[in-house]
DNA sequence: TCGCTTTTTCAAAGCGCTTTGATACCGCGA
DNA sequence: TCGCGGTATCAAAGCGCTTTGAAAAAGCGA
C-alpha cells in the first residue's frame, strides 16, 4: 500500500492525504480523522527511502564500529551504549545504522556515509586521545557526538562522558583513606582518552599523599578477564606486592579476584579491589552490598543521553556544541577493607 | 557531487555515467575508465535513498533487538554476533539497521520495517520454544533467517544455530566418565529454544546411565552471574550437593566458581564445571589449557554464516529454506576432574 | 445577489537514481 | 553509394514521497 492507493482509495489527492498525515494544519479535521483512520487500517507506512529522498533527510544515525580481524575485540559495552542510543533514536523515529569495518577502513566508512547521504549524523564511539576522526567529521560538516573526550580542545566538538579523572581520584583517596599506600593500577588502553584520564586521577590522587604509582604495578591492555588476572598474578609474587588494586573494568576485577584467590588470599582483607562499573546490564554489581567497591556510572545512559543530544544538534544545526559530563559514583562493596596492621603484613602471609 | 553533476562534468548523460559505474556492459572501456576516475576524484557515492527507491531494494538488513525497562538485559553475545553479521553485510554492500524497541512492540517494529520498505529482510535473534515472531515473518513476506531454533516444524524456515543438544549432552557424558554423579544444571530461561535443548541433552546424558536431575539442583534464568552464583551458593548448601555442575554461560560460570571458592573448595577437584563457551572477544576462555572445560561455539563465526545465508535468500528469493547446524566442540580445561574417592566425600569437607 | 477572504483540495514539479526504448555513430560488405 | 548490424550514447519515464503554487469551495458582509 503506498501514497497514490491510499488516496485513490479515499478519493482524495496525495497531498492532502500526506498534509493530513504529517499533521499540516490545512486540511480539515474530519478529512485528517478519515485519512487516519484509513491509512490505520490499510497499515500505512509511507517509504522510508521515498520520504527520505522527498524531505532531504535519511532519518537515520550512523555508528561506525571497527571490527578487524576475527580476534578484534567487541567493546562490551556497545550493546548496553546502542540500546541506550537506541531508545533514543526510536522516539523520534529515527533509525539506527551500523558499520561494520574493517579498522583501517573507518575514515573511508565515514566518508561513504557522508557521501551517499546514508545518515543525518554519526556517533563516535571510543575517542584515542589523539583522534583524527574528530577532525575529518568536521570537515565532512557531518553532525556527530562523541562517547568520551579526546584531548583536544574539547569544546570544539560534543560529547558525553563520564568524570573519569575524578572518579579514578576519588577511588584511589579512597584507598588511601583505608591505610593502601602500595596501590595498583590495571587500566585500559592508555592511548584511549577514558584511559589517560583515569590513570591521571590515580597518579594526582598518590601525588596529593606523597605516594607514587611503581611500573611494575601499573598495567594497561585490553580490559579482559586474562588481563586482570595476568597483571595481578604477577604482582602478587613481587617482594612488596600491592595491598590495593584499582581496575579500570568490571572483567578486570573478576581477573584480579581469581589470581587473589588462587593465591588463598582474600579479596577485601588482604588485598583491597575497586573497579569502574558500567552498570552493563548483564554484568552486574548491584544489591545490597556489592561484590565490588566501586565507581559506577550507566553507559546505558550515557547512550541514551549522547542519542539526545545528537538528535538535538541535527535538529537545530545552528546551536552550539553541547557538552555533557557524567558523574561515576563511589559505591562501597565487599572488595576493599583497612591496611591490616604491621604485625601481619601481606607479603609474610605470602611465603 | 550527485549524479547530474558529475554527468555534466563529464560531458555524459546520467545514463553512461550510471552505466560505467555499474559495470554494464554497453559502456566502451574507454569512457568507463574516465568515468571512474571523475568519480573517485569527486568522491562520488550513489544517494542510497534515490538508488534504492529506483531499485527497489533498501539494501539493509533490519535486526530488532528488544530492550524495554532500564532494567532489561541486553543479550551479551549480541556485540559478537552483530560483528560477525556486519562483516558479511559490508562485503556485500548491504547497511545494518537496528531496531530498539520496547519488547511489547516488537510485533509492530516488524510490521512497521516492512510496510515503510526499510529493509529487505532480516535476522531474527533468541527465539523462544514457540515463537510467534516466526509466523509473523512469514505472513509478511519478509526473507528471514533465526539464529538458534523455536520448537516448530524447523525446516519451514531458515536457521543457523549450534547443536545445543548434543553439546550439552556430551559435556554431561563427560562428567559422568569422570564419576560424577550428581550433576546440577544451570541453565538460561527455558521458553527459549536453546536453553530447552540444552536441558534435554542434559537429561538424556543421564537418563542413559539411570541418572536423574534433581529439582533443587536445576536452575534456569536469565543467564549472569549473579544466577550462577546464587544457584551454586544454595546448593552447596544442601545434604548432598552436586559434585558437578554444568552451566550455560561463562558469567554464570564465573558466577559459580565464586560461590564454590567462598566456601573455600576448589574447582577442578571438589567440584567440576563445565560452561558453554560462545566465544565472546571480550570474555575468552582459551589458552594452552582454558579455566574452564567447555563446549565452544564462535557466537561471532555463527553471525557471520547467518549474515551470508540471509544475503543469499535475499538475492536467490525462490530458493528452498536452508539451515546450519554448527558444532560445539568440548575443550578440556582446569575445571573438571575425576570425583575424589568415598573416602573423603564432599559433603564431609563442606562441614 | 455579488465580491472578497478564508478554508480546503489539487495538479505538478522535484528529490537522485535506474532502466527502457530510441537514436546517433561507425565500419563494412554489397 | 547504400544499407545493415553492432556499438556507444542519450532522453525520458518512473520509483513514492513532499511541497509549491494554483484552483475550487465555502463563508460572510454588504
Amino acid at each position: 500500500m503506498n501514497l497514490k492507493e491510499l488516496s485513490e482509495l479515499l478519493g482524495l489527492s496525495q497531498t492532502t492525504v500526506s498534509r493530513a498525515l504529517n499533521g499540516y494544519p490545512e486540511v480539515s479535521e474530519q478529512t485528517r480523522a478519515r485519512v487516519v483512520e484509513a491509512a490505520e487500517a490499510n497499515n500505512y507506512r509511507p517509504n522510508s527511502r521515498a520520504k527520505g529522498l522527498a524531505t532531504g533527510r535519511a532519518m537515520a544515525i550512523g555508528h561506525v564500529i571497527p571490527a578487524s580481524s576475527q580476534h578484534e575485540i567487541v567493546n562490551p559495552i556497545f550493546g548496553d551504549f546502542i540500546a541506550g542510543a537506541g531508545k533514543a533514536y526510536a522516539a523520534a523515529g529515527y533509525d539506527m545504522l551500523l558499520s561494520v569495518v574493517s579498522d583501517k577502513d573507518e575514515a573511508t566508512a565515514y566518508r561513504e556515509l557522508q557521501a551517499r547521504g546514508a545518515v543525518d549524523g554519526v556517533l563516535l564511539h571510543a575517542p584515542r586521545r589523539e583522534d583524527p576522526r574528530i577532525e575529518l567529521l568536521k570537515q565532512l560538516k557531518l553532525p556527530f557526538v562523541v562517547h568520551g573526550r579526546s584531548d583536544d580542545a574539547s569544546n570544539s566538538y560534543s560529547w558525553v562522558d563520564v568524570n573519569n579523572t575524578e572518579a579514578f581520584h576519588e577511588a584511589t583517596r579512597y584507598l588511601i583513606s583505608l591505610g593502601h599506600q602500595r596501590i595498583a593500577l590495571i587500566n585500559g588502553e592508555e592511548r584511549m582518552g577514558f584511559a589517560a584520564r583515569r590513570r591521571a586521577g590515580f597518579e594526582t590522587a598518590l601525588g596529593e599523599h606523597g605516594l607514587f604509582a611503581r611500573d611494575d604495578q601499573t598495567f594497561s591492555g585490553e580490559m579482559t578477564e586474562q588481563l586482570g588476572y595476568e597483571s595481578t598474578a604477577s604482582m602478587l609474587t613481587q617482594v612488596e606486592p600491592p595491598t590495593a588494586v584499582l581496575c579500570a573494568s568490571l572483567l578486570i576485577a573478576y581477573g584480579a579476584k581469581r589470581a587473589i584467590e588462587e593465591r588463598r588470599l582474600e579479596v577485601g582483607r588482604d588485598v583491597s579491589l575497586v573497579t569502574f562499573d558500567d552498570a552493563m546490564s548483564y554484568m552486574r554489581n548491584d544489591g545490597e552490598v556489592p561484590m565490588f567497591t566501586a565507581t559506577r556510572s550507566s553507559v546505558h545512559e550515557a547512550g541514551q543521553i549522547a542519542g539526545e543530544m545528537l538528535l538535538g544538534l541535527i535538529a537545530n544545526p545552528d546551536r552550539l556544541t553541547q557538552q555533557k559530563l557524567l558523574k561515576a559514583t563511589l559505591v562501597i562493596g565487599q572488595s576493599t577493607g583497612p591496611l591490616l596492621d604491621d604485625g601481619a603484613p601481606l607479603k609474610v602471609r605470602l611465603g
